[in-house]
DNA sequence: CAGTGGTCTAGACCACATA
DNA sequence: ATGTGGTCTAGACCACTGT
């Protein structure tokens, strides 16, 4: 996040050099959670800058969650009573291709179908409505990592069908021709249906990761997709650095 | 020159308007990924704002993923090509007073041990050192929903196993007593073990949703926990929002 | 009222990339 | 040489909170 630029001197950029020295006394407890530290006023006095400098330093460090500022009242440490991270979730595609590894797409479902009264009424549709249904198996080096059961919009995607599923993934056809401007999703621990257990070559016993996905666009609800993972082929990695 | 007024009472702030402009036009596809945007003296002519506002906003839209900006090149529409979400981790006694539940603890073991070679290993310790360990089990109104397993380093929080869990969640006492600084994590789908599936009361085939959390502070690693949640009853939920 | 943060200006110098 | 973004200044007015 931070440039490592040295504009002037050999010396880091004074809001550079204001961040880290906020960051360091909060890290060694210099002040709890919740209590009042230096105001604006006085970093600038201390440090010898002007209050852009230091507004741009403590803007930035709240944006990091380090820090909480009150209009009128002051800056605080913040209560990090919840641990937030940054959860990424690539295209299957490019993640298998990091590893060195081979990826195949299986095809067993690309057609148009009625959209039923609950799956219209999550993809913004009228009950019946047409709606794009794919249902493809992805494998890492032949190995069935992922089934991805996908919904989509076709007012959001009107060419998605005219794709070759084989060669490039539902996910990055919709980030090419839908922008997407929201995702929601959840991440639980179940077994597979009988299909799934299936396509994906495992017991119907056995514990599956199971991510769903519902993006929107500027025009509404663009796609649901239902991605099935082998619990014991399949772990969702994070990182938290403030 | 003319004297200077800003009518602010009605109006959002330009460096918003900016923004909300850009982020506009992206999500309608304006610019493709990777294609250049207007520069920052395009847009102060077009806004007929100074420039450090122009910088705002598009140091914010690049905070948040959305464009890119390359000294000496411009400002780029981002690709992309990866979906971040930043996924919440609460902490489980907020969450279940959150929904109105009542929460409560059942502490199974709070001790000291001695590491072994692979638990010293990943906490920074020397192979048989002292270490606090504590297994609680988390139940919502009466249901258990999570089972903690948690070992923690003596040098970061001392004081530890001093206090009463029923009252307060390991994550709070660890959260005043050492500063955080650094969590890695990682989620999976799996069986639980025999113990794990009594102290929930579920059966061995059951699938759990496993998160395994790794903290470090200033001083090194603090604690390593591994969160068993019954598959049926825990769903992690995230959002994204450009 | 005084003190706080929120925002903005109209310049300026710099580093960098490209031609 | 030109145009780009990166950073900074020394002010200013505003909105808000507390006494």
């Amino acid at each position: 996040m931070d440039p490592l630029v040295f504009p002037r001197s050999a010396a880091a950029a004074p809001y550079l050099r204001i961040k880290q020295h906020l960051r360091d006394e909060l890290g060694r407890g210099r002040w709890r959670p919740g209590q009042a530290m230096p105001s604006d006023a006085e970093l600038v006095a201390q440090f010898g800058v002007s209050r852009m400098t230091v507004t741009r330093a403590l803007n930035e460090l709240r944006a990091e969650g380090l820090i909480e500022r009150v209009q009128g009242v002051g800056t605080f440490a913040a209560h990090l009573g919840r641990v937030a991270a940054q959860l990424q979730i690539r295209d299957l595609h490019e993640e298998i291709v990091a590893r060195g590894h081979a990826h195949r797409a299986v095809v067993h479902l690309a057609q148009r179908e009625k959209a039923s009264e609950a799956l219209a009424d999550r993809l913004g549709l009228a009950s019946g409505a047409p709606v794009f249904h794919t249902l493809i198996v992805h494998l890492e080096n032949g190995v069935p990592l992922q089934c991805e059961d996908r919904y989509v919009n076709p007012a959001a995607a009107p060419n998605y069908l005219d794709h070759d599923f084989t060669q490039i993934t539902p996910t990055q056809v919709l980030l090419q021709e839908a922008p997407l401007r929201e995702a929601r999703y959840s991440i639980e621990a179940a077994l597979p249906t009988a299909q799934e257990a299936k396509l994906l070559g495992i017991a119907r016993g056995e514990p599956c990761l199971i991510v769903v996905r519902r993006t929107a666009g500027a025009m509404g609800p663009i796609t649901l997709a239902r991605l099935v993972h082998p619990g014991t082929r399949y772990l969702l990695q994070g990182e938290f650095k403030p």
